[in-house]
RNA sequence: GGCGCGAUAGCAAAGCGGUUAUGCUCUGGAUUGCAAAUCCAGUCAGUCCGGUUCGACUCCGGAUCGCGCCUCCA
């Protein structure tokens, strides 16, 4: 039984589908002006996660994730960069999606871009001003009238009189009241735009994803999904929108991921002190990164540190440790596993608001029960073949064991020179001349190269 | 000021009103030529103050501290 902790109502629901089976999720994607960074990725391995584990459990799931390729912050980095404004956003969605591919993110069933949609965020507008909720500005823009409807705030537990009062509203002779905010925005000279009934002019943020979830998920759809500074206003105003609009509850489920910290500090644009995915990946392998962001709850905020990368990696190293013998298994079907007591345990703690750390627990028992069967060649290719199976659905675990081991650290001594030396080692140990073979040992250890010696499979290596 | 979240062992991080979370680290043992890896065993918890209860880390109240949102941000 799925159960998902709601934002709205505050609480863990189990959860209902509209349609039998079926899933709606729509999750807020980024603005491309700029690379991806940490924070971006939690979000993103957060749903892909949660969208494997749901297509595992045979939900049928429609996962739709907009790209908003039209924006402030769009047109001034273009003009900064003297750069069309269209081909800036088609290089981030480039790089976006390749550093998605690096951490083992799926692509969503749909991927909505605004400028694809400017018709239907129109005629959206037009609905909401003709029923009240909105007006045209006498310079061009459009507002939605905040006060016209009576649930804003019931995302946020925000009280709309308080917003008014609140420090931070700027004073603008052209709205009805500060509180409204824009559907859409005339154009100034030189900038993209738009013909509309209100004259040129491109769409507000808000109203992108009222339209395009509605045209992609439906009035009404399960899931709405977004990053931790997404609820308001961002999620609160397409609520008024869609509503207002539509006339029908907008979303059964709100889901937020915990925000990326840095020092204590929230990761964030404006704070300037964020990583992209690609400083990350130059120094870490893409799996560790994704290991790090599954290994905790997707709504605990997480600290992104030194220390929790070498501490990722080295769980990591664990499940390839016991994997070492079976590269060549491939992950169980789930069919075959239904009786397995390591699956079903898998299975509540995903269900249990996808509870990836409570997951991973259990495969740690199985890694345990996996290195106890290394003389039971059937049972222990089963169980290689079940943790593979649960790693699939994390998005881990599908490396070749041996080539994540030698892959880590410092490059600095190739693994022919590597390889040579165990040889040279391996005799020096048949002579028994042991002073020789563990001058090798230690002077590749300084190297950051460790030597396992094992009865069975001979000397392996790993680089730490 | 308003709204909300959190406080768990050396570090990271979960569930749970009474029974081992888990990973890393540490200690002892097995194994090894010696190591490493692995296995077995073990040490170390629940910010503070009240309350409910036969019994609370787990529920309730309060305090303290930390964090997020309230402005573009995942």
């Amino acid at each position: 039984m799925l159960q998902i902790y709601n934002t709205l109502t505050r609480q863990k629901e189990i959860f209902k589908p509209i349609h039998e089976g079926k899933i709606s999720l729509y999750v807020c994607g980024i603005t491309v002006y700029d690379y991806c960074h940490i924070g971006h990725a939690r979000v993103l391995v957060a749903f892909d996660v949660i969208t494997r584990f749901l297509r595992s459990q045979n939900w049928d799931v429609n996962y739709v994730r907009n790209i908003t390729d039209i924006d402030d912050k769009i047109i001034n980095r273009a003009k900064e960069n003297s750069e069309e404004y269209t081909h800036l956003t088609s290089r981030f969605i480039q790089a976006m999606h390749e550093d998605e591919k690096s951490l083992e993110i799926k692509r969503p069933d749909i991927e909505p871009r605004a400028t694809a949609y400017i018709q239907e965020i129109i005629d959206m507008s037009k609905i909401l001003i003709e029923k009240g909720h909105a007006y045209a500005a006498s310079n061009g823009d459009v507002y939605y009238r905040v006060t016209s409807f009576a649930d804003y705030g019931k995302l946020t537990n925000k009280n709309v009189d308080e917003l008014l009062s609140g420090a931070r509203i700027e004073v603008d002779e052209i709205k009805e009241d500060p509180r409204d905010f824009v559907l859409w925005k005339a154009a100034k000279v030189d900038e993209p735009s738009w013909s509309s009934p209100w004259g040129n002019g491109r769409p507000g943020w808000h109203i992108e994803c009222s339209a395009m979830s509605k045209k992609c998920c439906g009035d009404t759809f399960d899931i709405h999904g977004g990053g931790p500074d997404l609820p308001f206003p961002h999620h609160e105003n397409e609520i008024a929108q869609s509503e207002a609009a539509n006339g029908r509850k907008y979303v059964n489920y709100w889901m937020h991921a915990g925000a990326v910290r840095v020092d204590g500090e929230k990761m964030s644009k404006s704070l300037g002190n964020f990583f992209t995915i690609r400083d990350v990946l130059e120094k870490y392998h893409p799996e560790v990164v994704r290991f790090l962001l599954v290994s905790s709850h997707y709504r605990s905020p997480i600290n992104y540190s030194e220390d929790n990368l070498i501490e990722a990696r080295a769980g990591l190293e664990r499940f390839y440790g016991a994997l070492r013998d079976y590269a060549d298994v491939a992950p169980l079907a789930l069919s075959n596993m239904q009786e397995s007591n390591y699956y079903k345990a898998f299975v509540e703690a995903m269900n249990d608001d996808f509870n990836t750390r409570v997951a991973l627990a259990g495969m740690y028992d199985l890694v345990r029960d996996l290195n106890n069967a290394k003389s039971d060649t059937v049972l222990a290719k089963n169980l290689a073949a079940q943790l593979k199976a649960f790693g699939l659905i994390l998005g881990v675990l599908q490396e070749n064991p041996e080539v994540f081991l030698q892959a880590g650290g410092s490059d600095a001594i190739s693994a022919e020179e590597i390889e040579n030396l165990i040889a040279e080692r391996i005799q020096a140990k048949n002579d028994k001349n042991f002073a020789r073979a563990d001058e090798i040992r230690k002077s590749l250890l300084v190297q950051g190269v460790v030597l396992e010696d094992s009865k069975v499979a001979g000397t392996q290596w790993r680089r730490e």
